[in-house]
DNA sequence: TCTGGGGTCCTAGGACCC
DNA sequence: TCTGGGGTCCTAGGACCC
């Protein structure tokens, strides 16, 4: 029978820092930004043990670090993680029958056919130890959202399986926002039309939903609440919509042209990322935080252009939205590039696919 | 306390066309 | 006075995920 697992790495970030530096085993480790606790930045990762301290992800450093007081901070480093990650999804696609899809650094959906899920997943949890020294949980289900839930159950380094057989029973009481996809805002909106759990979403009338939602959305998050539909695990290679960077500046920026030329740099740093891709740019996009927290966006589409300077006068007129006299705390830049023919229609396997 | 950085997808509304 | 219906493209904003 075929069967999705859902392998997650374990406290991936800090897992792969305690490797490298195995004196901080059973310490608790933050990981966030440059590692500087006064700067403006927030939490990567932290370790069980900083946990314990009510530290989480998103979390502000600052904040964190009075929490923690004795955790060891440590600087973001992307290339070690990504390396990493190389290698557990090297091991991943190694394992016999194996169809893998990448979601991200550190997790990934592997179809499979077998009689023995459980063994298979036990089997994958030995092999990403034996090569990485990392571990990881692992979700067992029938489709990829029962799969990708379970996986929570099974934490830490554990295996949990989750199928029509044991939703509701598992997951029926639960409040709607346990669910994939489901963020406060939705939940909020679900509650307001009386659904507050999984059970009650996965009998919700369509018209309130498609009502509230917009015909694609309301249904697809029915369809959630009966624990998704999909089984197909797709290997198709990734192919990158866009790149963008951005940044939040220490310290306000309120100079017009020291704005410019920080949106500009911003720029040169994206195209290098598309350059890599070697595809042309078709969009632009321009996010601006003015002080403290308004949030701004300014689009433009453009015709295909793999010409820096073309792409640069282009950015310029976006540029020049940007409000004069208020402070700016961060800057995005993002280019969108044209897509291959033959690039996959979806690539998050809670919309779409199903 | 003061909120990162890199992504994806969906929706609404206006402009424009036939 | 009453103003269709369908389609596409573009922009802005929202929501979510890791």
């Amino acid at each position: 029978m075929h069967w999705v697992l859902h392998v997650d790495l374990d406290q991936f970030i800090a897992a792969v820092e305690v490797l490298r530096r195995p004196e901080l085993a059973g310490l608790p480790v933050i990981v966030g930004g440059r590692g500087d606790p006064t700067e403006r930045a927030v939490v990567s990762t932290a370790s069980y043990e900083a946990r314990a301290f009510g530290v989480g992800s998103g979390m502000p450093l600052r904040i964190a670090a009075r929490k923690a007081p004795d955790a060891v901070i440590l600087p973001v480093d992307a290339p070690a993680y990504l390396a990493a990650s190389a290698e557990v999804m090297s091991e991943l696609r190694a394992q016999p029958g194996a169809v893998v899809q990448v979601l991200g650094w550190d997790e990934a959906f592997v179809g499979v056919d077998t009689d023995d899920p459980e063994a298979y997943a036990r089997r994958i949890q030995r092999s990403v130890l034996a090569r990485t020294r990392l571990h990881c949980s692992v979700g067992i289900g029938d489709t990829l959202v029962r799969a990708k839930i379970a996986t929570g159950f099974g934490k830490p380094r554990g295996v949990f399986r989750l199928t029509a057989r044991n939703w509701d029973e598992v997951m029926g009481d639960r409040p709607v926002i346990e669910l994939w996809g489901v963020g406060p805002k939705v939940s909020k909106r679900l509650l307001a039309l009386g659904v507050r759990t999984v059970a009650e979403l996965a009998t919700a009338a369509e018209a309130d939903l498609t009502t509230e939602f917009g015909p694609r959305m309301g249904l697809w998050y029915r369809e959630l609440g009966r624990g998704g539909r999909s089984a197909v695990v797709d290997d198709t290679p990734w192919v990158p919509r866009g790149h963008s960077r951005e940044t939040t500046y220490q310290s306000d920026l309120t100079d017009r042209t020291e704005i410019e030329q920080a949106a500009l740099a911003l720029l040169d740093q994206v195209l290098g990322d598309v350059a890599g891709d070697g595809r042309p740019v078709i969009g632009l996009g321009l996010k601006v935080r003015y002080a403290p927290f308004t949030t701004k966006t300014f689009t433009k589409r453009i015709p295909a252009t793999t010409d820096r300077d073309v792409v640069r006068g282009k950015a310029r007129e976006l540029i020049g939205r940007i409000a004069p006299g208020r402070p700016v705390r961060l800057l995005g830049v993002r280019a969108e590039m044209a897509l291959p023919e033959d690039a996959r229609a979806g690539t998050t396997p809670t919309r779409g696919a199903w």
